[in-house]
DNA sequence: GTCTATAATCAGATAGAC
DNA sequence: GTCTATCTGATTATAGAC
């Protein structure tokens, strides 16, 4: 069920030097591919041009051109590192063994892990809009990944694990939608639970997923 | 609370007639509205072009600006749209008198039921990236929305009708995201329910969101 | 109201000097 | 590796005939 993983930025020193003291440039293809994904994400893809990414990453458009063959494999690149990421958590021994309530609960909690660690580019995917074959191709893979999600939410109202007064198709697609929609606020830095602590917030949404927010009793 | 309410679309016949049998096409100016908020759904509204906006109305480009008087005010007239129905709920009764938690989930409903009769309008607002001063304009409305319903959540839980080991904060933020995910995936042709009704969608998010998905007991 | 034609600008991408 | 200059095509928007 997993992807190739996706190799991690070899730190390599560019040669041409510049004035001291100036912001230094990012160089080496994952930093430029970071770069990218943060204006990606701030402007919407569409309406980021390439013009918008080599200046975030302090080069000319041409320089920029030298270390990534164009805007559509940036994309690619991004999405595959999300997907990776996410579909390594289905290979994980808790969302494969278990009942079916308690393999959800982890996954759903490994979610909201990942889409910490992989903002971005998580992000990114959950935006597209499917315009060109790289994004139809990782609207497909997302979607083969909420399948596997559903399939295990009908499995658990089956089997009485949770509640079947909700059509088991919009519970697996609410349950989705309430993990993803943590990507549109979560910042990285800010620690989001508050004083409790930077690993409160996946527990946070599992337990509003699962017992709601009503009070206990 | 509620802002300027959109006249609704005065039908207008076009005098220049077309081929008999031929798709007719639409004239005024709220249907040409309808058809562009169709496709900046379906592409996103930096892709989509006024060539695509002309096509999909059945005229070309010129005779299109000759209704509108742009990409960016389409925009605006179609964000007007969804932030009055929405900020129209905070007037209503049972969203302003009562107990914290009760008028809480009396607008996570007619959220999710305006979403519903709003669809195309709301899904355009809540993929809003900030680009143009119209797409800011309307981010700020919103944020005042989820800032009411942010304040009613701290109030419940200081009440003690909500949990309280969730911070208001996050829990009101994953409740707006939960009922905005709908708009993702929810269809107005289809009954989302299954055989339980077309009004059912509503109090499957209510309570999956105040009870959560497990069972009850 | 609709059309063809055309500005004026900006996009992704490349050539080739240094 | 970086740059300036440029190509090619798409984009928003307008002019003006019918």
């Amino acid at each position: 069920m997993s992807a190739d993983p996706v190799p991690e930025a070899p730190v390599r020193r560019p040669h041409g030097g510049r004035a001291a003291g100036v912001r230094r440039p990012v160089y080496d293809a994952a930093s430029l591919l970071a770069v990218a994904v943060g204006e990606f994400n701030t402007r919407g893809y569409d309406a980021t041009s390439m013009e918008d990414l080599s200046r975030a990453a302090g080069i000319t458009k041409s320089s920029f051109y030298h270390h990534v063959s164009g805007k559509e494999d940036l994309l690619r690149a991004a999405l595959q590192r999300a997907l990776d990421g996410l579909f390594a958590i289905l290979d994980e021994r808790h969302a494969a063994t278990g009942l079916a309530v308690d393999r959800l609960r982890y996954i759903v909690r490994r979610q909201v892990e990942v889409l910490q660690a992989e903002l971005p580019y998580v992000t990114l995917l959950l935006r597209l809009r499917g315009n060109t074959a790289t994004e139809r191709w990782a609207l497909e893979r997302r979607r083969a990944f909420d399948a596997v999600v559903g399939d295990l939410v009908r499995e658990a109202v089956d089997a009485g694990q949770m509640r079947a007064d909700v059509d088991p198709a919009v519970a697996a697609r609410l349950l989705s939608g309430t993990v993803n929609s943590v990507a549109e606020w979560c910042r990285p830095d800010r620690s989001d639970g508050q004083a409790r602590g930077k690993t409160a917030l996946p527990e946070d949404v599992v337990r509003a997923v699962f017992e709601g927010f009503l009070p206990r009793g």
